[in-house]
DNA sequence: CACGGAATATGAACGATGTCAATATGTGCG
DNA sequence: CGCACATATTGACATCGTTCATATTCCGTG
């Protein structure tokens, strides 16, 4: 069945191949011959699921942002709770899951957040993980937490520290501690 | 003498060919091959002046950090003078310059902050783009112009809230504004 | 159950690419 | 002049993405 002539579930075979082969090795350096062959498949078999080779990275793309807004789930319900401290923590995991993610998954990171994926519009910044940071923000805002006036394009300074922070660290142009001294800073700046 | 066997400034010329051809198709759609036909040159030419491809686009990164680094000078220069109004005028400057460098030249800057150029370590961060929004903030800071305890940090904040907008404009992920909305957030939360 | 069409995979081929080895061609110095 | 060095060429190789014609399998319909 598996092993005569039709693979059965080609697709998602070559995207989860993919993935692996993405990781190790980043978006730039992965040849769909090389995940055909992994899979003992022709070369061109892929064709019949994808239009081209960066069909299959975004398809890559798409798990790697999943994957992050389930860790981005996965801290909120870590710290669950009405309690003003409860959700500091939520906003504090936040930022810090997202870093986190792009330090253990830089080639990933790079892929979701790269021009491949962008091209195809999977919408990051209507997606999961957006939409957890502007709610945490809005609850730190509603419980008073939020220092006057700061609400205001707090989401995208907050956003854009982080995703700068994170790529700065893996490219080597900051060190991982870097992600601390966000939270930090942001608590100094725009908490109370 | 330019025109028979020898080319005579080959080296050059590659990195300026393929930095018009980084600037319009990015780092990923150039071929050497491409450049060499430009430039009237056999494909394997490149190799007595380049390790390999990736040596050429490290040069050509070069010649991107240092445009992005002359655009801040221009704007330091643009706002000399010693009063609070010049300081605060060359915070904001820089941010604003290096998210238009990016916005204006986007394969450039992706470049420059790629991992090819990263592993090359032409480094940025202690280049002088990072140096001048160090000395920017010290200034700032020496004048009482920031907020208590604000500075401990604050470059990590400013590159890399500075850095991530300007990745998810280029992107598509934000708009053109949100360049605006970091100034405007800075000075409501950091400075006074 | 048979059969025909849809889905899926194959194989060979094309053009392009990065890179290397061997060779040719210039340039400048003794 | 001749020799050495730097530079460019030619030709080749392996790899890649992609396409096309063909083959195989699956599945629903008669």
């Amino acid at each position: 069945m598996s092993r005569s002539y039709h693979h059965g579930a080609l697709a998602e075979a070559m995207v989860e191949q993919a993935l692996n082969a993405v990781r190790e090795h980043g978006a730039d350096h992965v040849s769909l011959r090389a995940i055909a062959h992994a899979l003992d498949v022709s070369p061109s078999a892929a064709y019949n699921h994808f239009a081209d080779k960066d069909a299959v990275l975004v398809a890559v793309g798409r798990c790697g942002l999943a994957a992050l807004d389930e860790r981005m789930a996965r801290v909120l319900a870590a710290h669950p709770g009405d309690s003003d401290e409860a959700a500091r923590a939520r906003f504090a995991g936040l930022g810090r899951a997202y870093i986190a993610f792009a330090v253990e998954e830089p080639n990933l990171f790079r892929l979701v957040f790269g021009p491949i994926c962008a091209e195809a519009d999977m919408g990051p910044e209507s997606s999961g993980p957006y939409v957890k940071l502007v709610d945490a923000l809005d609850d730190l805002d509603t419980r008073g937490l939020l220092v006057a006036g700061a609400r205001d394009g707090l989401d995208v300074i907050v956003w854009g520290a982080s995703h700068g922070i994170a790529s700065l660290i893996i490219e080597g142009y900051l060190p991982r501690e870097a992600g601390d001294a966000l939270i930090a800073s942001m608590d100094r700046l725009a908490l109370r």
